[in-house]
DNA sequence: CTTGGTTTTTTGAATGGTCAAAACAAGGGT
DNA sequence: ACCCTTGTTTTGACCATTCAAAAAACCAAG
């Protein structure tokens, strides 16, 4: 009944978004994973994970994992609600850049209330994702989750527009604004080369830009609509 | 060394502002009030207090009472900042309520870092003074101080405008804005009367409102401008 | 099977913040 | 000077969160 701590909500957060990472959502999460990301060592992330088991929040096997109940899910959902339109209102509103917003958001989550939260929501148009293309899940704590493509994945030399970036880490961040790899560009996969480990992109003014593989991996793509 | 923790930014902000609230600054505040204003019991004050002594930001008499070190007060100072220019901007970019920011700010202050604290700042076109009137620190801790005269102590019939609400009491807040008494607002009190406890104010469009002296108490105005 | 290595859980301890209740100090009457 | 009230401090305990290190379980390879 208490309302959940802001740890609990990173753990169930982090569970969320391990969940969503592997395809295959349903299976166990594992322990070393979770404390990883969480930055604790092992024996934490058992002891809070049988706390969260205890309320109802998470469906844990010893030894196996941890996966996140339907209440749990909800909770987590309304934390990357609130995380994601923080992000979206710092970067419209303030001005911030892209690259800063994760680690503002990563502490304002836990402090804004949901009266904030529907007002920003409000205020910015009931928006779908946040600046880095991520679906923020309504009020409801329901979601839309689409299976993108990514540039490594699609098709050489068909248009494309960049719609998600699945990395938060600000270097990285940076590394795109330069090169204006934001979502809503459009590019053009011109050439992959395995062994080189390159990505060859075409992008706005046909400038041309090289990336690794695993960089690519990184960024989303969905078919681009007509119009010249 | 480490940064505090928002426990700590309260009870600095607590004792500063009973050292702001007591006349002589530079008196000690007695662990009761403090207790009191935290919602703790005395005991609990204590224990902290004396850890606060330990880091140096405060000065601490036993049976005596607390007051802020420089380093103290200057923290304090920050975390009222923080605390007002959230309050302004609530109020003036999220469009919320004067009556429900208090409490909103009262979480985001821990959680808003420096940078975004100053771009709110620059947003808003460093203001002196939050939606109450408080005055607003500036980057380096000062704060300007003035000293108004209030709705029961000022000269009757003398035009005046209402410059600072020292009760952040959602209720009552409500009632004021429910009678536009508001800072900004031009007023002249009629008459006062103690046996009857009330206050007679003349107010916008000359609608007139009659307030009981522990409420006119915490009106602070100052004279009026000129200009009709 | 048994062995080795990896992952996970346990155990014991520390920290920050809190309370309840017992013990203590201070200061104003009478 | 003494007592009694009031405010304050101490003590012992608790909860949440964490770590280090020892113990246990699991799994793959021989």
């Amino acid at each position: 009944m208490p309302l959940p701590s802001s740890t609990v909500e990173n753990y169930l957060k982090t569970i969320y978004k391990a969940q969503a990472a592997q395809q295959d959502r349903g299976r166990l999460v594992p322990m070393g994973h979770l404390a990883q990301a969480l930055a604790v060592v092992p024996g934490t992330a058992t002891t809070m994970v049988k706390a969260l088991a205890e309320s109802g929040l998470v469906h844990y096997e010893p030894y196996a994992g941890v996966r996140l109940t339907p209440a749990g899910e909800k909770l987590a959902a309304l934390v990357l609600r609130r995380h994601r339109l923080i992000e979206l209102f710092l970067v419209k509103v303030l001005g911030m850049s892209w690259a800063e917003v994760h680690d503002e958001a990563e502490r304002l989550e836990h402090a804004a209330s949901d009266k904030l939260i529907d007002r920003i929501d409000t205020m910015l148009g009931r928006p779908a994702t946040d600046p880095h293309g991520d679906p923020i899940p309504d009020s409801s704590g329901s979601m839309v989750v689409r299976d993108y493509q990514t540039l490594l994945t699609c098709s050489l030399g068909t248009p494309v527009v960049l719609t998600r970036v699945t990395d938060q880490d600000a270097a990285f961040l940076r590394f795109l604004e330069g090169n204006s790899l934001k979502p809503g560009q459009k590019l053009r996969v011109e050439a992959r080369d395995d062994a080189a480990d390159q990505v060859v992109v075409r992008g706005r003014r046909d400038a041309k830009i090289t990336i690794g593989m695993r960089a690519a991996a990184k960024l989303q793509v969905a078919p681009a609509e007509a119009e010249g």
